[in-house]
DNA sequence: TAATTTACGTAATTTTATTACACATCAAAG
DNA sequence: CTTTGATGTGTAATAAAATTACGTAAATTA
């Protein structure tokens, strides 16, 4: 649906391509952003190469022409530069690292916008509406995760809970069954109490839907698994990026929810709101 | 600084245009993405104004030129920011509802980017790294919040707890005094129970951080305030956006306390980075 | 309402991109 | 080795696009 990178498309192209072609992508590729502000008789020179060459070049990539071709390769670098320079560096002050945060969640959820299969999160839907009865699982950052699933989906009326305590989980996952939906939230899906977890869970008829990374010994565990893969690169030590785009995920599931129960359902979300209204000091608005 | 979204500088400086500079930013606004394919004479027709105008529009921007202008918004289009707050229809499928989603997530964070504080941002580093103690509180939704701050805080080697009990945030408040810092998080900030706390807080001169919407209750009851406006209207029925506006805020607080620690702390964060190890799965790679 | 500034458009100019075509290079077949 | 056809590349003409210079209209101020 998005276009893959430009730049990734060139280089893989690079050993297909005519002489002169070849000229014009190592220009580009050594310094992409020159290249979008360049006009087509400064690159042609730059590769010395006739200008109809640069511009046949661009068709080659799908675009118009040259201007088309450099408003791609803009986009292109606008979505990837920031992904790989972005990291904090450690004489950064308040004013770059903050930005640079949160760019860096802002361009993961960009990532995952893109990615994220669409059936996959329909199968989930499926399986949530249909759940008799729902746990989220989640231990260290994915525990509170798994808490503020708990907290929007009780509102649907079902029975949900939320668990970090690993016992816990082990004793659920062995007393459930079938139409029990087991809801294992982890970044990297290594963990083995929760791999283990998923395993009871399973062997005993449950379902169990992984919101972890693909390939994770939890995804091959699960019926159901949500992949998300996230770069946590901008952060060695804490994770960040990846919970917000649980948390996130899990508001498309429970939008998802929503809509399937269709019209009827919002009074009862309406009640809920106002249950809360007296807690509060009235808004002046 | 000028990583500012150049739909969001136009929108601003809208009001104070002139006329026929007006008529080109509306039509560039209404379809951005279809002003970064045009030529200028398409343009200058679409807004009924010269081909000067949109040009001395153009450089208004602090663009060279039209072709220029042309680079930056499409690059702004790119960073993964989607125009206007795409909301949920009740009819949208999962290829609709989940890209919407995620994009006004973005959106909201794109906002807070832009608009978040430094200094204060700079105050509440510096109140947490002198905190004795510190107490993340929050109720729902900001419950899990705050576990999660406590999650990452805990980190630093500090007494760090979190609290989703209002007795319980109410007898802590009351027993504690200077150096003991409260973080209180609530996206209404107008919860009598929690504005309550803040008061108590205060008078035992604690510091109190809120994490709050600007001008409510709690705001004014805080020793110092991040505020974060989020306009909550993508969903009537369920915080979503502040939430994940909280946590990320949560981890610019955090990168700033890791940075003034200085480099002699990574290995203390290794170490527990390191502790997890044993609990994994070996990874293939 | 006259003076002055600012806003806007017309038309000329310049820059930039594309097309048409011719020459060159290379590979395979004679 | 040619010859032939195919593909690749450059030159020059043409077309398109953008910018500039300048003049008139509108708005603002005194």
């Amino acid at each position: 649906m998005h276009s893959q990178n430009l730049i990734n498309v060139i280089t893989d192209a690079l050993p297909g391509l005519n002489k002169s072609e070849a000229k014009v992508a190592r220009v580009i590729l050594s310094d992409p952003d020159a290249a979008t502000q360049s006009s087509i008789a400064t690159l042609a020179k730059k590769a010395s190469v006739s200008e109809p060459s640069v511009n046949r070049f661009c068709k080659r990539f799908d675009a118009a022409g040259f201007p088309d071709f450099k408003l791609k390769l803009a986009k292109s670098l606008a979505s990837g530069i920031r992904f790989v320079n972005r990291n904090v560096d450690p004489d950064d002050d308040v004013g770059s690292y903050t930005p640079k945060i949160i760019d860096s969640t802002i361009n993961t959820l960009a990532l995952v916008r893109d990615k994220i299969s669409h059936p996959r999160v329909n199968q989930v839907v499926d399986c949530l509406i249909q759940a008799k009865r729902i746990y989220f699982f989640g231990l260290g950052a994915s525990g509170s995760v798994a808490r503020d699933a708990e907290n929007k989906f009780f509102r649907f009326n079902l029975p949900v809970s939320s668990h970090d305590d690993v016992l816990m989980q082990r004793m659920l996952a062995s007393t459930g069954g079938t139409g029990d939906v087991f809801f294992i939230i982890s970044h990297t899906g290594r963990t083995k109490e929760v791999v283990e977890v998923a395993e009871i869970a399973r062997s005993n008829g449950s379902t169990v839907i992984g919101l972890t990374a693909a390939d994770s010994p939890l995804a091959h565990m699960s019926s159901v698994t949500l992949d998300v893969d996230v770069p946590e690169n901008t952060d060695e030590y804490m994770p960040m990026a990846s919970r917000i785009v649980h948390l996130v995920i899990l508001d498309v599931l429970a939008t998802g929810v929503t809509l399937r129960r269709g019209p009827d359902f919002l009074p009862h979300l309406e009640k809920i709101k106002n249950s809360l209204k007296p807690t509060r000091y009235r808004s002046e608005s």
